[in-house]
DNA sequence: ACCTGAACACCGTTCAAGT
DNA sequence: ACCTGAACACCGTTCAAGT
């Protein structure tokens, strides 16, 4: 007699999520995530293949929440503002939310990976706006520049880089229009 | 009767950092480091307090290392040319030793932070040049750009997020030198 | 078809006992 | 003063047994 499920794939990744958020990534053991799902952690296995596993759907959960946050401030009128409009977002982003933000560019085995397609849905808004700006030959290489400063510039930030001195808004916003000017076809 | 130390700190740090460089700071164990120094590993508290204690003296070594390779590459005599040698100094000492350049940047817990003193000691050459473009006022927030630049491009294309197309070291030449004319004052 | 307890091979860390 | 085996409280994962 079939046991009717008792939990779900995606109440398993939305609850590892919290967990994440909450523990970091070393937080995140299967115990807890059954316990906040109401299962005993062997059940989990009837879902999801391994721990690794379910690292990578929770990153492709945040990737898909990140692109949707940014397609949704993006206007397509004004590209300079737009960048600096989506810089702030994506900023805003990982400070909500920092534990599963720096999950996204963690180098990870292939297998945990988030797909390409997931990644790509993330980039939208940003490389329109690139290319608005730099032109369309070159939207892919300015999107990347503007996309690893802003990243570097959180990861540093997160990690108590810039501890010593200086208003941390006002150099995000420096570098974005700084970097802005430096992509825009003259 | 004291038993002579079989061990020492510089030996276990040693250890550890190549541990983490073959197989993660997540393969880093406490009885890997152990065996490597021949001991077994309740030895290693009578030298080091716990594994975290033990991945920031890792990380301290790795970022006194990454600052004499760069202090090696700084000539002071062109600044335009010093910026690129010291971006590609850092983006090699970033490929011959992935995990460990990881780390440093990595949020952890306060008490587990590189001392500030130390993450200083690396940041000399860069400033010095960024000096030299920008003016001594702007010296800060330029280094802070570039090196936010360089270590956003790397984290990714560590992650494997530059999988689609383009020549990689292309577009990190590129970038410096998008950079570089853009802090530099006119 | 899913859930469970028990078990296995690991972890980091503590501690009493050795030298 | 340092080293050790044994132990504790965890991990992820497997599996036979339940429903």
């Amino acid at each position: 007699m079939p046991t009717p499920a008792r939990t779900s794939l995606g109440e398993i990744v939305v609850a590892g999520r919290a967990i994440v958020e909450t523990d970091g990534l070393e937080g995140l053991t299967m115990q807890k995530v059954a316990a906040a799902v109401g299962v005993r952690s062997p059940s989990l296995y009837k879902h999801v293949a391994s721990r690794g596993l379910l690292v990578k759907l929770i990153v492709e959960d945040v990737v898909r929440d990140l692109g949707r946050t940014l397609d949704a401030v993006f206007t397509g009128d004004d590209p300079n503002n737009d960048m600096l409009t989506l810089a702030r977002a994506f900023r805003d982003f990982a400070h909500r939310q920092p534990e599963t933000y720096r999950l996204v560019f963690a180098p990870v085995p292939d297998e945990w990976r988030p797909a390409p397609e997931v990644l790509a849905s993330a980039s939208g808004a940003v490389l329109k706006t690139a290319a608005a700006l730099a032109g369309p030959e070159r939207a892919l290489e300015a999107a990347r520049l503007i996309t690893a400063w802003a990243h570097g510039f959180l990861t540093m930030e997160l990690a108590g880089a810039f501890r010593l001195g200086g208003d941390i808004d006002e150099a995000f916003t420096y570098g974005v229009k700084r970097l802005t000017d430096a992509v825009t076809r003259s």
